[in-house]
Formats: C-alpha cells, sequence, structure tokens
DNA sequence: TGAAACAATGAAGTTCGTTCATTTTTGAAG
DNA sequence: CTTCAAAAATGAACGAACTTCATTGTTTCA
C-alpha cells in the first residue's frame, strides 16, 4: 500500500471515529460538518470527498455496528440452545445488548429517519440490506431449530422469521423513540416469544 | 356559531385541503409554505397561525386517513367473518386499501420519518396514539375471534396482536419505500397471516 | 526533474421554514 | 352609531448549516 493509500484510510478512518464521537455527545442534528472536520483535523470539504453526505457518514457507523452483531449472531444459529425461546432470546439480546455501542438511541433514530424518507439514496439502500441480512439471520435460527425438532414441522420458517424481525424492529424502535430501558426491551420481548413459542415449539 | 369561529373553520379546511392536494402532486419537501398559503389564500404567516409546523399539517392528513379506516374497521371487529384468516384479510386490507385515498406513498414516508426522528414533539405524539389505537383493533379482533372459538384458547391476543399489527406496519413501511403496488402488499401478508393462521386458528 | 493526476482546502452560496412587528378585522359595550 | 380592545392576518426578513467548487498543494512515475 503506496503513502497516499494509507492516507486515504488513515484520514477516513479519522472521519468516522470523530462523527462517531460527536454525534454520540451532541446528537446528529446538533453537529456540524465543521466540527467534525476540525476533529478529524482535515478540512470541511475533505470530508465530502470521502462521505458524499452527512447522513452516510452516520450509516458507516450503523454498518459497522451490524457487521458486528451479524457476526456474533452466527454463533448462536451455528450452535443455538435447545430450546426455541432460549435460542430466540440468546439472539435477540445479542442484538440489543450491543445497539448501544457505538451508536446512541438519536443516532438510530435519525438513521431510521433518513432511510425511510429517502429509500433510494445509496446509504439507505445500504441500510435495507442490513436489515434483510438481520432478518435472514432470524429466518436461519428458526430454520436450524426446526432441523434439530426443536420447532414444529409445520412452521414455515421463511414467514415466521420475518415476523419475528419485524417484531424486533418495531420493539427497537419504540425503545429508541422512548427512554425505555434495554432491561424493559429485553422483558417486552422475552413475553412476546413465550407466547409465540407456546405455538411453534414441540 | 359566530362568524370568526366560522371564518377560522374555513381558513383551517382550506389550508388542510391546498396542504394535501400540493404534497401530492409534487412530494412534500418539494412544497413550499407560500405554495399552500397561495392556494389557500391566506398569507405565509397565517398557516402558523393554525398549524405549528409544517409537519403538523402533513400529520392533520394522516390523522384523517386513520380515523377513517379506525371507524372502517370497527365494523369488522364487532361482526367478524368466521374464519380467522378471512377476518385478518378483512381488517387489514380495509386499513391499507384506504391508505392512498389522502396520502402519497412520499407523504406517509415523510410522516414516518418525522415521527422518528422528534417522537416528542405533539404532532410526532398524535400520530404515536393513532398507531395504537390501530393495534388496539388488531388486538380486539383477536380477542373477538378467540371469544367465538375461531381462534385457540391458549393464544395471547395482546402479545400476538401486537406481533401481528408490528408485522402489518413493517409490511406497510416496505410498501411506501419501495415500487410495490398494494396488490403485492396484500399478497404478502395474506401469505404470512395464512401460515400463523395455521399456527393459532382452531 | 517535471508534469500529470489526484487530493485537500475553506470561503461563499442557497434555500425555505419560521418569526414578529405592523396592519386589519371583528365583536361588544356605551 | 361610534369606539376600542382583542384577535387574527399579513409578508418581509431572518438564520443556519450542508454542500459546492475554483484554487492550491501533494504524490506518483517516467
Amino acid at each position: 500500500m503506496g503513502l497516499r493509500a494509507k492516507q486515504k484510510a488513515d484520514r477516513s478512518e479519522r472521519i468516522i471515529q470523530a462523527a462517531a464521537a460527536l454525534f454520540r455527545a451532541d446528537g446528529f442534528d446538533a453537529v456540524r460538518m465543521e466540527a467534525i472536520a476540525a476533529l478529524a483535523e482535515v478540512a470541511a470539504g475533505t470530508v465530502y470527498n470521502y462521505f458524499p453526505t452527512k447522513g452516510d457518514l452516520l450509516v458507516a457507523i450503523v454498518s459497522r455496528e451490524v457487521q458486528e452483531v451479524l457476526a456474533a449472531g452466527e454463533a448462536t444459529v451455528g450452535n443455538p440452545p435447545a430450546n426455541a425461546v432460549a435460542a430466540l432470546s440468546q439472539l435477540v439480546h445479542g442484538y440489543y445488548d450491543h445497539s448501544l455501542h457505538y451508536l446512541s438511541k438519536d443516532m438510530w433514530r435519525a438513521a431510521m429517519a433518513m432511510t425511510i424518507q429517502a429509500p433510494d439514496s445509496p446509504s439507505s439502500q445500504h441500510y435495507v440490506v442490513l436489515d434483510s441480512r438481520l432478518r435472514g439471520q432470524v429466518v436461519a435460527l428458526l430454520a436450524a431449530l426446526q432441523a434439530r425438532g426443536l420447532v414444529r414441522a409445520a412452521c414455515d420458517p421463511e414467514a415466521l422469521g420475518a415476523m419475528v424481525f419485524h417484531n424486533l424492529d418495531a420493539m427497537f424502535r419504540g425503545f429508541v423513540t422512548s427512554d425505555q430501558t434495554l432491561e424493559g426491551l429485553r422483558a417486552e420481548v422475552d413475553a412476546q416469544h413465550g407466547a409465540l413459542a407456546a405455538l411453534i415449539a414441540l
């Protein structure tokens, strides 16, 4: 890697770190691009050579977050607890417990709002891909449980997985748009998964 | 009703109508408050005597939409088809088929985005109330079906109703953020409700 | 060493939602 | 009918920050 490429990687990383720190501290809307540039020790215009819009900067951080929970989720899907509720809990708690590692509630709200309002922008499409990867993981978990005889054969993992994921997503949206705690969120989904498991578990 | 009150009602209605027409035609973001005021034949400042922000104007239109589908849904809840899938279909198709009556996809996206990004604003809280009324109606339908012996007694209508509603909501979000047709949307949820009914119906 | 390609710089522009001092209209009392 | 206080309408001007782009600087390679 030549000098130019190294500098590019360095700057990109510094910009992301600066943005993440400021977004968390002051809120997405309150942070000016100038401030990010200053903390990253570049000029404002330079930020735009790396991230086309302020929103792309946010999505880059979200992406990091989601990649990590996806990787952690692989372990659960590959070797799930021998119980439908416990397996779902393990996967979902993994998602939720890491959700505030890089991001704040405010940042999640900004990312979600952007994705809904401008679904055709490249960064929104990136977000949608991450979302469907998470959905795929829930589906895969249900399928794995079914293969192990822990979920009725009559269940459709694709349809039920989608429902479960949509529910997770809605609960998470409720979490980031209120002052609910992580404990409260976990308790709420666990209750729902208990109700569902009564129907699908063997 | 005195002249002053009548004029107030008149102007409020004219402003809503003007906003609805322009939002549909040109998209929420593209419409300037000046244009709404001009079409309603008032001054820009006057609009703000009736609606505190541009977003409130949008939520007022959404509110009208939701009030109407809630009223229509009452009929289904009070006298549901004698079959879980048919009952859910009837209720949900009522929601979906009316969703583009006053609003466009773009307007739904704008309303959803606002509500997520600024959940504490009065108009967002209004939106949340409407949302939970809809959720309550789905729960009430499941409870009604259960009372008629069409759904297993072991099911928890509260938990399952919430899951079903969150799923409806997610599918609708997918609809308004893509070029999916209403037919496509209906088919998708019907498939999921079929999968669910296999588990909960008697 | 020189020049072409690539990247950084940072000051200025643009665009609307919103505000508010001023003017106009309304309603009721004398 | 007149007066006047309260309510409402008016529309010009503001403000704020994301993004652009002409200019300047740096790296690469023959």
